[in-house]
Parts: C-alpha cells; sequence; structure tokens
DNA sequence: GTCACGAAACTGACCAGTCAGTCATTTTTT
DNA sequence: AAAAAATGACTGACTGGTCAGTTTCGTGAC
C-alpha cells in the first residue's frame, strides 16, 4: 500500500538526524579550533564522512557555522525559561533564571566560545545571535519587572529598562570571565555573591 | 664633535616613534578588519610604506598584534586610575573610576575589538591581556574595599573577594553589550544605573 | 523474496585564490 | 663610502568550494 508518507518521514528523518550530527560535531570543533582553525575537511574526518557531503547540508561554511550558534543559543534560552517556571515567589523566580543561566554555560562552554567566534569573524554580517535570543524573551521579563515595581517590590526610580539591561549585562559579563580565566569561586558562592549585590547592593544599609 | 649620544637618541627617537605609528595603524585595522581579514600589506599601505618594513620593527603579525592590545590596555588602566585620583570621598571614587571606565571603551571601542580578537584567534596561546592587567591592578582595590568594609561602609557579609569580581563583571559584560549592539541609553543614565544597581541594588528596601 | 532501475546520497581529487614571511637590491643617513 | 633603513617581487603552504564519478536506497514488478 502507499505506505508513502511513512518512507518520506524515514528519509527526511535520516536527513535531520544527520544534519543535527554536524552541527553538534562542527560546534565543538568551531569552539575548540576557531571559525578560521577549524576547516572543513576536519569537520567531515571527524564525522567519518567526505568533505563533500558537508555541503549537501550545508551550502557554505559560515551558513554551518550559524546553525551552531543559533542551536546553542536556543538550548540556553529553553533551559532558562523551564528553570524560571519552576519557582512560584517573584525573587525565586529570578533567582532561577540566573542560576540556570551561569549552570548552562558552565556546563557548555563551547557555546560561549561560539559567541566569540560570531563577533570576531562576522561583526558587520550579522546581528549576534546572543542579543536576537535575548530581544526575543525579553518581553516577559520585561512585564514580570514591571509588575514588581508596581508592587512595590522592585524600585520605582531606577527605569525597568535599565534594570533589565543591568542585571543582564552581569550575567553576561560573568559567563565571559568565567570562561577566559576560570570561576574564582564554586558556582554556587559566585551565584550567592551575583543575587545579593544584584538584589540588595554592595552597601550596607542602616536598617 | 662625537655627537654620538645625542646621535643615538635621535635614532632610537625616530624608530620609537615609527613603531609607535605602526602600533597605532594596526591596531584600528585589526580592529576593523580582525586579526585573520586584516593583511600585513595593508597595514604596510596604509602607513605609505612597504611590507617588508613592518619585520624591521616586529618579529612577525602576531606581536604586531599583541602589541596592539597591549597598548589600549596600558592606555585604559592609566585613565581609570587617574580619574579614580580626582576623587577623595570612598564612593566617590567607586563612581569616578566606573565613569572613567565606560567613557574610555565607549571613546575607544576599537580597544574592545581587539580582546575580542585576542580571545578568538590566540584563546589558548595567551592569558587574555584584559585580565593581565585587571589583576595587576587589582591589590589597591582589594585594600580599598576591605576598608570600607571595616568602616562599615560595605557589607560584611559578602567576601571582597566577590564584591570585586561582581563589580568588575558588571563594568565587563557592559562594554561588550555597548560595543555590540550599542547603548540603549545616555552614558550618564547608563553609569547612574549601574552605581545605583550596585551599591543598592534593584530591590526596594523598607527604610 | 529478489531483481531492476532511477533517484538520492556520498565521495575525494582537484582548482583557484590567498597571504605571511623572505631577501636581494635600492635608497637614505651619517 | 659604510651602515642603516626600506623596498616589493616572490614563494610555499594552505583551504573553501566544486563536480564527475560511485555507492546506496526505495520502489514496483514478478
Amino acid at each position: 500500500m502507499p505506505a508513502k508518507p511513512n518512507d518520506k518521514v524515514t528519509r527526511a528523518d535520516r536527513r535531520s538526524k544527520r544534519r543535527r550530527s554536524i552541527i553538534e560535531a562542527a560546534a565543538r570543533l568551531f569552539a575548540e579550533l576557531g571559525f578560521t582553525g577549524c576547516e572543513m575537511e576536519r569537520v567531515a574526518s571527524e564525522l567519518g564522512i567526505a568533505k563533500g557531503t558537508l555541503y549537501l547540508y550545508f551550502p557554505g561554511k559560515q551558513d554551518l557555522f550559524f546553525a551552531c550558534v543559533d542551536l546553542g543559543m536556543q538550548q540556553m534560552q529553553t533551559v532558562v525559561r523551564e528553570a524560571a517556571a519552576t519557582a512560584s515567589e517573584p525573587f525565586e523566580i529570578i533567582a532561577c533564571a540566573i542560576r540556570a543561566y551561569l549552570a548552562f554555560f558552565d556546563a557548555n562552554p563551547h557555546y560561549v566560545e561560539l559567541l566569540i567566534q560570531e563577533r570576531a569573524n562576522f561583526k558587520d554580517r550579522k546581528r549576534p545571535t546572543y542579543f536576537e535570543h535575548r530581544d526575543a524573551n525579553r518581553g516577559p521579563w520585561r512585564k514580570f519587572y514591571a509588575d514588581l515595581v508596581a508592587q512595590g517590590k522592585l524600585r520605582d526610580d531606577i527605569p525597568v529598562e535599565r534594570m533589565l539591561d543591568t542585571v543582564g549585562n552581569l550575567m553576561y559579563g560573568t559567563m565571559f570571565t568565567n570562561l577566559f580565566i576560570g570561576r574564582s569561586a564554586s558556582l554556587d558562592e559566585q551565584f550567592n555573591a551575583i543575587l545579593e549585590i544584584a538584589l540588595r547592593g554592595i552597601t550596607r544599609q542602616r536598617q
């Protein structure tokens, strides 16, 4: 009988599986060797396939690279969103999101490397994927913060946009520093300091 | 008669002048085109000299590049140190340093680009120059913060090292973000938010 | 179950362009 | 006229992308 649909799925399935495995191998190699340093031949040999095959799945080296970065940022956003969803109390939600973010890049340092490579090699060809995803996911956070301001839980003398920027930049800077010179403290200790300072600052408050 | 000493100075002077001008031109081009994208020939033609001449001043492309990064970070450290020295009141000193840091990279975005290029192209050949300089200049800040803790002006429930790290990462992240997607607010507004949040946090404090 | 055959997937030798670094020669300085 | 500085044509190693040829897959006929 016309097992056509079924068949087609199998074919397409195999194709997308391989596509995925190419992206995963390439992501590791691009991170390790850099965009320029990672030859297409190397990616192919890593997978045990011929170089020409890569070009059946991606039009060129750059497209393969962008696919790697995009996969990484998608995974990050998913992890953070899911972590935030496990909490209910407002400040706990913020805490969970921050912790998940740091933990993700801690466990996947190669994705940080890709962000560097992207900026280093395509600075005027492409808006950084990181910020593309950040902005796409910012709406809910903006509303969340605004609500907390309305409830008197967050300061009303600093625009929400500035708070989001500042906390975001703190996380962003921490992610890079951790990769570049390693964490100087345990993830927990670092996380606690960040949360404490972001929420209450470094000054001793008069009671 | 033997104007030897004088002569030598003149000679060495001319040499170091040219060396400096090579570094300055190269810094701009490396930032604009990337380490790989910036050909030695290009640097030479920018200066109106032959490619071979570059090799009389630097052993190779990498050495020239590292000289560029180092010059940038030296300038930054100098600017920040001098700015901090203009203030006397503790929190004003911190404010001046942060403002000078942001203003410096705002006025010299090409140096940020060089930091990216350095990391992207030499991740396992060299500790990032930025952190090399940061650590070399951290001692006084550590002592400064510790004194403020002792005076009850800074919190004593967060280790000084964590405070330095966190504030440093916030500045570092801000510098990158400003370059990557542009500042979303004026330098002043951004600076105010950073200082306010670093010192007092985003939460509304009960009086 | 197996055979035939067209389509899809895969291969890897090859090409064309690139560029850091060299060095024999020329120009400038003292 | 010797030394120092500068030149730029040249080379050797490298690599993204191509494509003519080969292998594998899926399907329908028997």
